[in-house]
DNA sequence: ACTTTTACCTAACGACCGGTAGGTAGATAA
DNA sequence: TTATCTACCTACCGGTCGTTAGGTAAAAGT
């Protein structure tokens, strides 16, 4: 099927998803992503034949599933008590963003192009409300639903915010702090 | 001095506040700020010399003082309590940002432009101290030092992430929430 | 063996980017 | 009156953008 060296859609979404994050939308250029592919640029058409809207859209629809899978996963560890379960979810989350040079793809597209392109809405919508809904399952066994929503969304504006304090720092501290907060509160 | 109709630097400045708000640093073009100015994109050379950049910094600057002067000054009003501060700030946050299209400046250039361009880190190191320091000025009076401190920078957090749900949610009810949220806490 | 498909390539397109050179009409200063 | 300065202008630069057309060699399918 393939030619000997054949690179993959995977490996280029990959390489997408970090100068997405990096650079940003606008500023990452399909000349840029090719170059760090190792092909030419007309070449990125063969895979995305919409060009670099499409290989946005691809990389959100991919972040989402990754969140999902790797990260929001321990919320609905039925073996496990709230408390173990938001402190595996931090810990991942600290493990996860502080490698992440650039911070998280989906806040700084997000405030990039929400009012210029509302093609890539619906990936924001579904993201954030993974991660609520993530919060929403640990903290409704110690609150009332009422009071366990208003607390997971706290924590997703918190979390969100954390990350872009820390490109302000330049370090991971703020998400630190964060987790360390949500923990406390819990035991309270 | 002018001739008849002369524009002036500082309306073009607040063009562009609003036009790098809306599409952000790279999607803002300079012929885009010329032509919603009225005047050629080659004049803009002629209060800014060093061209788009030279523009955005000086629109940093203006944000940074605009919200000392106009949002965060309430902070110090001795004559008040803090409650009462608190109150007044959040506030002025919520009739601010409702009809700021787009957000925060501030945080949509940071996350845009924060690996790329290191001349607008300093902007943004002061405007989030700033924020900082109006919280724990508030927050000194009813708790220690570090705490109030900690409360403060998780406000910040609080703030600019609900700030970024708005533009998940399409509403205000994010900056609303936190405003709720921190006056409740306040009171306990 | 032959055909089709895959995974690339080279070359070029028009549009637009930030920025520069140099001019000009009108207001101001001497 | 004359000289200077201000606030623009037209015209253009090289470069880069996203995108398209069309080709090619090798692998896969029949």
């Amino acid at each position: 099927m393939s030619p000997k060296t054949a690179l993959g859609k995977w490996e280029i979404l990959l390489k997408a998803y970090t100068l997405f994050r990096k650079q940003g939308y606008h500023a990452a250029s399909l000349s840029d992503l090719a170059e760090c592919c190792g092909i030419r640029k007309a070449s990125l058409y063969h895979y995305f034949k919409h060009g670099k809207q499409q290989i946005m859209e691809e990389v959100l629809k991919y972040v989402i599933n990754y969140t999902r899978e790797r990260l929001i996963n321990s919320a609905s560890d039925e073996s496990r008590s709230p408390h173990q379960r938001l402190h595996r979810i931090t810990e991942k989350m600290q493990k996860f963003y502080q490698f992440q040079t650039g911070g998280c793809l989906m806040g700084n597209i997000l405030l990039e192009t929400a009012q210029s392109n509302k093609a890539f809405h619906p990936y924001f919508e579904e993201y954030f409300q993974a991660w609520e809904d993530a919060f929403f399952l640990i903290l409704q066994h110690q609150y009332d639903e009422i009071k366990a929503r208003k607390k997971a969304r706290r924590y997703v504006r918190e979390f969100q915010g954390a990350i872009m304090m820390m490109q302000v720092t330049k370090n991971a501290k703020p998400l630190e702090e964060f987790s360390e907060n949500i923990l406390e509160e819990l035991d309270e």
